[in-house]
DNA sequence: GTTCCTGCAAATCCTTTGCAAGTTC
DNA sequence: GAACTTGCAAAGGATTTGCAGGAAC
């Protein structure tokens, strides 16, 4: 808890509480640690099981109240993958999209700097001010890809 | 009814129908002709209200199973834009992909081949079999960004 | 006649909200 | 002590499911 696992993102929500005259909780900040060291894209229930095995008296609600301060300060992003939401690192993270594989449901990131300049003029072509986007690509990861066929490794 | 409209997709769904050894009802023919003949981007609310205009006793019920059908023969497809799930139409439309506006909820239609060609070099380089995307980006159209602030158009 | 469809109401799932009790400032 | 948080239970909204009656094959 006292570790330096983002530590710059400890003092982001920090600066948020106060900023918005919230107050500090050991539950928001067991919650925020857990979401920092977790892999990237959980889903609540993730997170709160996660959450549970250090605090178990750490509700949903909480969960879902503190994953929306996240958000709004700027720390954590939501996304929709296969219909479900899922949540991952937001804060000085480079932009970057995902390769989703429809098989074992893994997640690759990539970003291509290319693929934003095109995107950006084509905006500009129609006079649109991008403000931000979500790209995600379907498909078989190489393993899957391979071993055709293969049942979903996560549920 | 008999028009002309999206008489292929109508094939495929009779073609599909068959196959899978399913009826064919009125309700599925006006949901499915309704669906063809609307514009772009319908939430079920939509779609709902627009084919009870043409037989008020079609049930919202009838129009999550239709749907369903509709992305299963290959018809339609799901997604979820500003959180809400709408459908469009899929059968052989050119693949692309849609610039969303914050404030007036417009929806554009974009589509790069650039863009798939570059995701298919990413794709390649880690072994990952495209099956799908979807690209999403957001921001404010001509208008909206002219006059900004302008509340949504469209609720 | 059998199998499939339909609409309704009820059930589910996911997320948010009201509230009384507990914490932080 | 005032204002904010928490967990629970209840409420909400979206989608699915069980079922009895009706339609298609």
């Amino acid at each position: 808890m006292k570790s330096d696992v983002g530590r710059e993102e400890k003092e982001v929500f920090t600066a948020y509480l106060v900023k918005n005259r919230l107050k500090r909780s050991e539950q928001r900040e067991v919650i925020l640690d857990t979401f920092l060291r977790s892999e990237r894209h959980l889903s609540v229930d993730d997170l709160l099981i996660l959450v549970q095995k250090r605090r178990s008296d750490i509700g949903r609600t909480t969960v879902y109240r503190t994953l929306k301060l996240l958000q709004a300060a700027g720390l954590a992003t939501e996304l929709v993958l296969q219909g479900q939401t899922r949540f991952e690192r937001e804060y000085k993270r480079e932009h970057h999209d995902h390769f989703i594989c429809k098989s074992c449901g893994e997640i690759f990131e990539f970003s291509s700097p290319e693929i934003e300049r095109i995107q950006d003029e084509i905006a500009a072509g129609i006079g649109f001010v991008i403000d931000g986007h979500r790209h995600q690509i379907f498909g078989f990861c190489r393993e899957c890809a391979a071993g055709k066929g293969r049942p979903a490794a996560r549920s």
